[in-house]
DNA sequence: CGATTCGTATGCATCGTGGTTACGGTTCGA
DNA sequence: TCGAACCGTAACCACGATGCATACGAATCG
């Protein structure tokens, strides 16, 4: 929740977003870690998920790296999110009292409440696929940089 | 985000449900924390937020006590997070790598993506009051338990 | 065979969170 | 007037999650 220093998603999007736009076969996790500010097995944890979900492939060895398995244009921050975090609450839950039925029902109305906010969340991630982001990057680092810039 | 071990939140719905409940005039913090499952300090901590955006009053001194400040139906599960949580980040954000365009712009992008992400929880959240968690709450108190209970 | 890179385990430092204790201020009632 | 009951807040501590550093094995290419 709440106030995450959880960096995976920021972390997953960026890494998704260079391999989206580049040219290469593959790259390599030490390059997308220092593009990222990560370091590399950080990366490669993160990539794991993200190959779970197969929306990545890796291959190991010399010359290996990672590459999108899917179109840019049809991958959503939705799909990464729940990649990277899987159905662990939004919201934060808490041990209520347990002879205390009302302390009960609260907890189960919570439940569904975070559950629906957890789906509002998606939706609106939905909404944005790692192509419009490698897109608006590109766009504007073609820019010669605003005047307006900061 | 978030897995929060953070339960400000779900203290804070648990404790405005229980004074929109109660017949009592105002409810002490220890018998809040007591039913919320938390100790006195940090149902304090929790209710001095709620405080601060108005949501509730406190009387100090003998026969003190906490009390709502507003009508139940008038407070939006969505006040609630706003109270607790302020502007935190809601997905989480990294440090990209200072000298990569590319990076600042994905943060640049990565913001957006997080406010219109905090505003969709809002609104979600914003759907259901303190009276309706009271209400349900309280009708189910008054029936026999249903035999499918868990 | 050696270099490169993934894959993963392990230990570590850091930070957020919540519990505990403590102390001061305020109000009520004997 | 004095003590009890509460709030308000600070200080410190313990626990857990997070991410970094290191290490080692496996896979692939030259």
């Amino acid at each position: 929740m709440a106030r995450p220093t959880n960096t995976r998603f920021a972390v997953a999007v960026h890494v998704l977003t260079l391999l989206a736009g580049t040219s290469e076969e593959v790259l390599s996790s030490e390059l997308l870690a220092g593009s990222a500010g990560a370091n590399p097995v950080h990366v490669r944890r993160v990539l794991g998920a993200l190959r779970r979900a197969e929306l990545v492939g890796s291959r190991p060895g010399a010359h290996g790296g990672w590459q999108l398995e899917r179109a840019a244009d049809t991958v959503t921050l939705g799909e990464v999110w729940r990649a990277v975090q899987g159905d662990d609450p939004l919201l934060g839950l808490h041990g209520a009292a347990p002879e205390c039925t009302v302390g009960q029902r609260i907890q189960h109305a919570l439940g569904d409440v975070d559950r629906r906010a957890a789906r509002a969340v998606e939706e609106e991630l939905a909404r944005t696929t790692i192509y419009d982001l490698a897109r608006d990057t590109r766009a504007r680092e073609l820019e010669p940089a605003p005047a307006t810039a900061l």
